[in-house]
DNA sequence: AACTATTGCAACCGCCGCTAA
DNA sequence: GTTAGCGGCGGTTGCAATAGT
């Protein structure tokens, strides 16, 4: 990768800018617009890299920027968009209007995460301390330090990360039927669960009918994640496998997982309800001993809401399942869930809730922003780029032009995983 | 008042993905 | 198909302001 040719370049001024450059950068952009950033140090007479120039307007000197203290609503709504997004905090600005990234990101780093310890809460994790200290070995963390060590691999987008599940399996010998063969006997990926793509497509298009014709506007597209979920069971059974299925999402680039069911989903925020249904098709799936670990995501079942208030509409604005509780569920059997009479696991509080000691409805407001976030954390998330699948179907593509899309997309997911997976 | 520690903010660094040549 | 340039992003650092001793 060409490294920015302004950064060979001496004698260019670093460190704080004066009023004058200030002056000099606002008066040219607002003249003439930013256009290319490396050409605009030159053009406005500044002894600065374009990419300085760019980082100063915006961070500083754009005029929609919003100055002053973070209200208790916006802290609010980084934490909810953090636990979605991780550290996105490009994609967090994008919901708080006025905001950069940078000024989220430092507001997290030196306010936030500072609460949230003291609430006894996980920063990273999203999750109680205590629960995420049980998982792993205790931290040290200091906070003008790296945090490197600090992170937990399941968080960030909070979905589990592969490569943390495997380590993860090979110190705890109960994991091994469900996952640790896969590691045990092979990494290819021969042993993951990804369907055929044949398959795969077949299912989309038996879900494509429910699809909305516009993704622009209206509810959130009835994506057929149900069907793709009980494959798994039906692929297991029909080629005599273990029924043991598992769909992984991708978390950080380094995931060895496949996104191309699921949309990631907070384990702590956006599991109000987090049904971890069995299989309605399958009933013999529904918990004596038959040995499906299928769950699925639950798009349209309202039974599948178990919670009340902010409930049954979490906070992406329709039925989620928790890929954490799937994993907590299915891979490690002995975290203490317990599920209702529904098969329903208890409901988990909201961030704000536990921040301020109290849990209400969630407000419309939020609902609203999860609505809309869906898009984007699906768009953000997915390595299998579920926006490119929406919008196959959005337009008015034809069911042949579709596949094609999402035969494209399969393969470049697929062939992503591939990789990551021979690293392991 | 002087010194030290902490905090908050601004900016830099290095990497990544995209794209045009 | 390869390469270089670029924009963008997240992590990290530097430093001034503030608090504490």
């Amino acid at each position: 990768m060409g490294r920015h040719s302004c950064c060979y370049k001496q004698k260019l001024r670093k460190g704080l800018w004066s009023p004058e450059e200030d002056e000099k950068l606002m008066n040219h952009i607002t003249k003439h617009g930013h256009g290319c950033w490396s050409t605009v140090p030159k053009l406005a007479g500044l002894q600065r890299c374009g990419k300085s120039c760019r980082l100063r307007w915006i961070n500083y000197l754009r005029p929609d920027l919003k100055r002053g203290a973070f209200s208790q609503e916006e802290e609010d709504l980084i934490i909810e968009l953090h636990a979605v997004l991780g550290n996105r905090w490009s994609q967090i600005a994008t919901r708080l209007p006025g905001r950069t990234d940078n000024e989220i990101k430092n507001l997290w780093n030196s306010s936030i995460k500072k609460k949230l310890r003291q609430k006894g809460i996980d920063p990273n994790t999203h999750k109680p301390l205590a629960e995420v200290d049980r998982k792993s070995a205790p931290t040290i963390s200091t906070e003008r330090t790296s945090e490197s060590s600090d992170i937990d691999p399941s968080s960030g987008s909070a979905i589990g990360n592969l490569n943390h599940l495997l380590s993860e399996t090979a110190q705890s010998p109960e994991l091994l039927p469900v996952l640790g063969k896969h590691r045990k006997e092979t990494t290819s990926l021969a042993h993951l669960r990804v369907p055929p793509k044949e398959l795969f497509l077949d299912q989309l298009v038996s879900g494509h009918d429910n699809l909305p014709s516009s993704r622009s506007t209206g509810p959130i597209p009835n994506f057929p994640f149900q069907q793709l979920m009980c494959y798994s069971n039906e692929f297991g059974s029909k080629h005599g496998g273990s029924t043991n299925s598992l769909w992984f999402n991708q978390n950080e680039s380094s995931c060895s997982t496949i996104s191309t069911v699921m949309p990631p989903v907070s384990p702590s925020t956006l599991s109000t309800s987090t049904g971890i249904n069995r299989s309605p098709d399958n009933p013999n799936s529904g918990g004596t001993g038959i040995q499906s670990n299928q769950f699925y995501w639950d798009t349209n079942n309202p039974s599948s809401s178990s919670s009340k208030g902010s409930s049954g509409s979490n906070s992406l604005g329709f039925e989620l399942q928790s890929t954490s509780s799937i994993l907590e569920n299915s891979i490690f059997p002995w975290t203490d869930l317990s599920p209702d009479k529904n098969g329903h696991l208890e409901e988990e509080l909201k961030w704000p809730d536990l921040l301020h000691g109290t849990f209400t409805d969630t407000p419309a407001t939020m609902q609203n922003l999860s609505q809309s976030l869906y898009e984007d954390v699906v768009k953000a998330e997915s390595q299998f780029n579920m926006e490119g699948l929406c919008a196959a179907w959005s337009q008015n593509l034809q069911p042949q032009q579709h596949l094609q899309v999402v035969s494209d997309l399969y393969d470049k997911d697929l062939q992503r995983m591939s990789l990551s997976f021979e690293n392991i």
